[in-house]
DNA sequence: CCAGACGTTGTT
DNA sequence: GTCTGG
DNA sequence: CCAGACGTTGTT
DNA sequence: GTCTGG
């Protein structure tokens, strides 16, 4: 799955040409957390900009700006049928900027942080769906939940699902509103695989540590190794 | 029909 | 255990 | 995702 | 809003 990421040097330019168009600047973060305004790529009335919104899915009918239940990722498998997701998966596609993830492998009482990246630190994008909620006297909420799928073999030890991180080439078609809906699921299919990962440092787990730092490799003991002690 | 949920992950 | 806040 | 709180009444 | 359960 993904609960927490980071758009530390991520290429603004990347964006820009892969969509051809102009984007606001994207602040470098290290620890993007659920809950959080970040920046985000959508197409709404035939332009493609960066917002910021809310990572946690507020859907439009809801009937309070902060309901219960707000998620932070939408199977892939069963987007299509979920009825808080399905709407949204047909219209209202969006990436989301990054170049790293964090995902924390459980092994008995141990969980241990590993920053996941496509090599040579690429910039790259997940797959995500928005909603804008509103009432007469609330400002407007954007709000994405990003969407995850089975984790790729070189990663599955850490955890059996993952984002999904789009190739460049399909970029355009997902922010497309008006794509046929029979190559939505083709996107997804194709979608990068080839991620490598590294044991960070516990610094990570507290959500105001924010910097490079976190990101940096860490030699971690495994559980087995401590059971010995 | 109305009332109530609408999600994921992981664990059992 | 479960919810909230970040 | 993880960390940290999880409550009321009354007083300042 | 739309779906599910009763």
């Amino acid at each position: 799955m993904c609960g927490r990421y980071s758009t530390g040097k991520v290429s603004k330019k990347k964006y820009e040409k892969t969509l051809n168009t102009k984007l606001e600047n994207i602040s470098s973060r290290y620890n993007i957390a659920p809950g959080q305004k970040n920046p985000v790529i959508s197409t709404h009335k035939n332009s493609t900009s960066l917002s910021s919104m809310n990572w946690g899915l507020v859907p439009n009918w809801a009937k309070d700006p902060n309901p219960k239940i707000k998620p932070i990722n939408a199977r892939a498998e069963t987007l299509s049928e979920k009825p808080s997701f399905k709407d949204l998966f047909l219209k209202q596609r969006c990436l989301i900027p990054a170049d790293g993830y964090y995902e924390w492998q459980v092994t008995g009482t141990n969980k241990i942080p590993h920053y996941i990246h496509l090599p040579n630190m690429s910039t790259f994008a997940f797959a995500g769906i928005w909603d804008h909620w509103k009432r007469d006297d609330c400002n407007t909420l954007l709000s994405y939940s990003i969407i995850t799928t089975e984790a790729a073999e070189p990663i599955r030890f850490i955890h059996h699902r993952m984002p999904v991180i789009l190739p460049e080439k399909h970029w355009q078609k997902w922010l497309d509103p008006s794509v046929p809906v029979h190559s939505l699921p083709e996107i997804l299919q194709d979608c990068r695989n080839d991620c490598t990962y590294r044991t960070v440092s516990d610094l990570v787990n507290k959500v105001s540590n924010d910097g490079p730092e976190l990101t940096a490799a860490v030699p971690r003991k495994k559980q087995d190794e401590f059971d010995f002690i």
